[in-house]
DNA sequence: TATTGTTATACTCTATAACTATA
DNA sequence: TATAGTTATAGAGTATAACAATA
C-alpha cells in the first residue's frame, strides 16, 4: 500500500503477475517432465481433438513457427503424433498418444489441488471471480 | 465455449494470459526503446526511491542475479545510476536520472490510454474489479 | 558465517526473415 | 497467389552454479 500507484495498469499487472505465475507453473510442470508450451498444446488437443498445426498454435496462444519445436519434442517423448491429413497433403494432423492422454489427465487433476498457495491472499469468492474474468479474457483473445 | 474446460485453473490462466499480455506489453514498450524488465525496475525506483539491488530485484519480481544485466543496460542508456552506499561498502544504491524519470512518466501516461484494446471483452466495472484483484495478488507476492 | 553484488552458462520463449510443398 | 509447415537465427527471460568483497 505504500508509495504512489505509479504504473499498475492491467496489461502491466497481467504481464508481471503472469511472469510470477509462469515460473510457479513451469516448476510444477517440470515435475512431470514437460514445459509450459508442451502442456498448453496437450491441453488443446485433449479438449478439441486432432487438429492441424496452425489452428493448434492459434488455440494454444502460440506462433505457428514456434510450435514446430514443441511438437518435435512432444513426438520424441511419445506424447503426441503427427499424421498426414486425409485430403490436404500440406497438412499434418496432430493427435495424442494414450500416454499423452494419461499424462495430461494426471496433471490436470494434480493442478486443481495445487493452486491454493499461489492464490492464498484471495478468499474463495474472489478466486472464483478472478478465474471467471481471466477465462473470459483468455477465450476472447484465443478464439478471435 | 465448445469443449470441456479441461485445464483452466487460475495459475494456468495467469501464465497463459500473462504470456499474451507480455507480448503486447513488450511491443508497446519497444516503442520507447526499453524492455519489460527495464520498465519494471524503473517503476519500482520511481515509486520507492533509491534502493539496493537485492531489494530492488525483490520488488520488481526478478532474481538478484538477473537484475545485473538490466541495470547495466539502464545505466548505459542513461536512465539509471549506481552509487556507493553511505556506510555499507558492499551495497550499490540505484537511482533514476532526470531522463529516466521523464521517460517512465511519459510511458505511464501513455499506458493508461493503451490498455483498452486488450481488455475490450470486459465492461468497465469488470475491468476495475480485475485490476483490483490482480493488484492485490501482485502485492501479496512481491512484498512477502 | 552471512550478505551484496557479480560472472558464466544453458534452456525456454518469442519474433524476423526466408524457404518448400501443396492448394 | 495463398496457405501449411518448416528452418535458421537472434534477443529477452530465467535458473543453476560458483565467485569476490564486505559485514
Amino acid at each position: 500500500m505504500s508509495g504512489i500507484a505509479y504504473e499498475r495498469g492491467t496489461p502491466f499487472l497481467l504481464a508481471r503477475l503472469g511472469s510470477l505465475a509462469s515460473r510457479s507453473w513451469t516448476a510444477f510442470l517440470a515435475g512431470y517432465g514437460i514445459t509450459q508450451n508442451q502442456h498448453a498444446v496437450l491441453v488443446v488437443i485433449r479438449e478439441q481433438g486432432p487438429l492441424g498445426q496452425r489452428r493448434l498454435a492459434e488455440l494454444a496462444a502460440m506462433d505457428a513457427r514456434n510450435i514446430v519445436a514443441v511438437l518435435d519434442s512432444l513426438t520424441a517423448a511419445g506424447l503426441a503424433e503427427r499424421r498426414p491429413h486425409d485430403t490436404d497433403r500440406r497438412r499434418r494432423v496432430v493427435t495424442l498418444t494414450t500416454y499423452g492422454v494419461r499424462l495430461i489427465d494426471t496433471i490436470s487433476e494434480a493442478a486443481a489441488h495445487g493452486q491454493d498457495h499461489f492464490l492464498r491472499s484471495l478468499d474463495p469468492a474472489e478466486r472464483d471471480h478472478l478465474n471467471d474474468l481471466l477465462r473470459r479474457l483468455y477465450n476472447a483473445h484465443v478464439q478471435a
